[in-house]
Order: structure tokens, then C-alpha cells, then sequence
DNA sequence: ACCAACTGGTATAATTTTGGTCCAATTTAT
DNA sequence: ATAAATTGGACCAAAATTATACCAGTTGGT
């Protein structure tokens, strides 16, 4: 007699359960599943069993197993925002911030009080001294380009800011970061900033725009270089 | 009904549980963790189990550590996107989208394929007799626009291009659609796309930029106009 | 200006846990 | 009965974990 819809036994049947665990999200991506001994109580069966079955999920490519270390869920679910972050590439990265920041140092001038460019300029004053740590100079960067942004007073475009800096700080190509970052460079990127902040005080849009344009351009020059 | 789910062991159970921590608003934006120790007291692992699990939680962004100092939460709770819908203005939309549509219709004019223009201007057509129906011209133009972005083939700009549609879609201002969105001002909006699809067959960047820019201009009067 | 008490960063070695492999006995399916 | 799958065990090597001790910035009080 046929059982329609009785769970399957064997390795058959674990295969389906942990992929089930691993689809319905119990198991998030890169989370490590209990070890094979484990497992193997659990579903109370032989050791050898849940190899096959976890040897399966591999090759579903729901999983992936490291000697020594464990087995761990390659299955993304749907993480939109890591998504956008790894499917984003660094010339793309600079395209979009060459459509905003320009933008963004136009509403500057527009609408930020002297306040907030006293503000903005103690921003600046942290990349000082930085020539040869890329790591602090990256994060002061960052800092300054979002008080930047800030100092537009547009909410949506702070907002949008921040999304880029994620992505600016995802580890994806901070790996280059020292590579890129030579002193020479973040010498030139400082003088950059404080060119624009002089600018941004004259409220000279025009001249402030051209900055921030050639800014990003030789930013991404230098990231090109390296290929 | 049985359960596979455990709580994972080793570093990655403490990425987890803090992960949860950290996403669940136990610990906010900005905030310190425990220190390495003590955490290593209360998860009853070693420190060099906590540092690997901190380690990837700072490979994940969701948390910066500085020397001398602690580790701290960089993660922003997701509850943000409505909040930026609520306080984002109707000039501040289009100031927005100023930023970054003229770059798209560059990008689009640079990267679409003639398959991706035709499937542009299918979109285009659904707008066609809508001059009284504000409603379906509204979500018609929105289409359109989105459709504009994915063109551009930059998968950052199509996603900020969405949280904007999003918000344009809000329900803030949707009650004034029926002010604004006369069937001249309609009839007139539809000309502009027709006049920038063209622009964008002929490859003419200049142009094209020209057109949404005072799309965009017409837009705004219209919107102000109604104060 | 200094100090003491935190903090994270690093290095080391012993120990434990992990997946990888092999094999013979047993159960199950055909 | 035969073939396949499962079982349970032993052993290997890679990696993680543990338990220390010590280094180096930061902070706050004196």
C-alpha cells in the first residue's frame, strides 16, 4: 500500500528535511548546521546516512562543507540589501555618486547654516594626519561625505547617502583600500575637501560642483589603476 | 512536531544570538556592546571564540569595533523607510529626483540595448488616453520611470530609483493627484516622454537631459502652483 | 600630566570538534 | 537470493575552541 505523503526514510528522508529547514529559513544564509554526529542523533540515524544526504544538499547547492570546520548554508533567501551590496560594482558605485553628490553640494550651499558648515568643517578636521593609515582616512572620508549630505537637509537624499556608504564600506573591495589608499593620494583627496569646503563657504555652486565632479573622477581613475 | 532547529555551537551560535540581539533592538544604533571578556563570561566560551563571532559581525556591518574603545552597533533598524516617506516633502522628492533621473537617461543612452528601448517604449504606450484618469497616468508615468532606471543597467540606481517611487507612491500627496494631474498637464507630461524617448533612440545625451530636466522643472511649478 | 582600569589586538600551545575515509556487519528493497 | 542502502565503529587531518599571557590604545579621575 502506497503512503502518499509519509515522510521518507533514509537518507532520501534527511535530505528533505534539512532542506526544508534550510528553505523555510530556519537555517539563515552562512549559518553552520549542527555537525554530522549531531545530526545524526537527531535524526537518529547512522553518521554515514547523513553524509549522503548532506553530500546531496552540496550538490543542490543549498550547502557547503568545510574540512574541518562544518557545513554551512549557501541558500539566500532574499536579503535585498547584501544582494544590492555584492551585485554592485565599484565603477557603478562612482556612476551613482556622480549623479548625487553634486547635487548634494548644490542644496549645501542652498540651505546649510554657517552651524552646520562649522559642523561639517570639525568633520574635515578628523582625515588630518591620516596620510598613512587608509583605514582611518576611509572612515573620516565617509564621515565627511555624509555630513555632507546631511547638510543638504534633504532627508531622502541623507537616506540614499547612507545606503552608498554601506556599500562603499562592504568588504567587497575594501580589501584594495590599501592598495589604493596611498599617502600621495589621500594627501590630494584632504586638499580636495578642504578646496570644496572654501568653495561651499564662498556658496560658489558652480566651482563647488566642478570639485566634487573632478573629485570622484580622479576616485575613480585611482581605483581603475589598479586593475 | 519535531524540530531540526538548534542553537548552532561555536562562534557561529554567538554570531547568531548577538545578530538576533542587535536586529531585535536589544542593543541600538550606536550603542556598546559588552565588553570581549564579558561576553565570553556570559556566552560561557572562550574570548577567542567571541572575537571570531565579532569578527563576522563586523565583516556583516552590523557593528564596528575600536581599539581601546569597544565594539559598537552600526546597524539601523529597517523601520527607517517608512519614517523617510513621512518627513520627505514633495520639493525634496523632486529635488531628489533631479539628482538622479538626468544621470539615469545619460546612463540609459549609454548602456540600453534597442531591446531594452522597445520594452521602454511599450511602457511608454500604457500611458496613452489616461488624460482623465490621473490615477492610471500616475502609476503609467511610474512604470515608465522605473522602467528608465533598470534601462540605466546600474543596479544601485535602480534600487534608490525604487525606495523613490516608493515614496512617490505614498499616500502623503496622492490626495492632491487630482489637482495637479489635469488632462492638459497630463497631455503635456505625455509629450515630454515621447519627446525624450525619441531623444534617447537618437542617442542625443545632451538633449534627452535637457528634456527630464525641465520635465522635471514643469513638475515642480505644477506641484507648487497648487499651494 | 600622570595614573589606573578599562578596552580591543595579538601570539602561543594544548585540547576538542569537525568533516573525510575506510570497512565489515546488518537491514531493507527488489 | 541478490543487490543496494544503512549501520556502527575506528582512525585521520583540518579547523575551531580553549586557556593563557601580554601588547597597545582609550577613558576618566586625581
Amino acid at each position: 500500500m502506497e503512503q502518499p505523503l509519509q515522510v521518507s526514510t533514509g537518507s532520501a528522508g534527511v535530505f528533505n528535511r534539512i532542506r526544508e529547514s534550510i528553505i523555510s529559513g530556519q537555517y539563515g544564509y552562512n549559518e553552520r548546521l549542527p555537525s554530522e554526529r549531531d545530526l545524526a542523533v537527531r535524526f537518529k540515524a547512522a553518521r554515514g546516512t547523513i553524509r549522503t544526504a548532506l553530500e546531496q544538499l552540496e550538490q543542490a547547492n543549498l550547502v557547503r562543507r568545510k574540512f574541518g570546520c562544518g557545513t554551512f548554508v549557501t541558500y539566500r533567501g532574499d536579503t535585498e540589501r547584501e544582494d544590492i551590496a555584492e551585485e554592485t560594482s565599484p565603477l557603478e558605485l562612482i556612476e551613482t555618486r556622480m549623479a548625487i553628490e553634486p547635487h548634494i553640494v548644490r542644496l549645501v550651499i542652498l540651505n546649510a547654516s554657517n552651524r552646520d558648515l562649522n559642523r561639517l568643517e570639525e568633520v574635515l578636521k578628523l582625515a588630518e594626519g591620516t596620510e598613512n593609515d587608509p583605514n582611518a582616512f576611509s572612515m573620516a572620508d565617509e564621515a565627511f561625505h555624509m555630513t555632507l549630505a546631511s547638510c543638504s537637509q534633504n532627508p531622502l537624499l541623507q537616506w540614499i547617502y547612507r545606503l552608498i556608504n554601506d556599500i562603499r564600506s562592504h568588504n567587497q573591495w575594501s580589501a584594495r583600500k590599501d592598495n589604493v589608499l596611498t599617502p600621495d593620494r589621500i594627501r590630494f583627496y584632504n586638499e580636495d575637501h578642504w578646496r570644496l569646503m572654501v568653495a561651499i563657504r564662498r556658496r560658489d555652486q558652480n566651482h563647488a560642483a566642478d570639485i566634487i565632479i573632478s573629485h570622484l573622477k580622479q576616485a575613480h581613475r585611482d581605483l581603475l589603476g589598479q586593475e
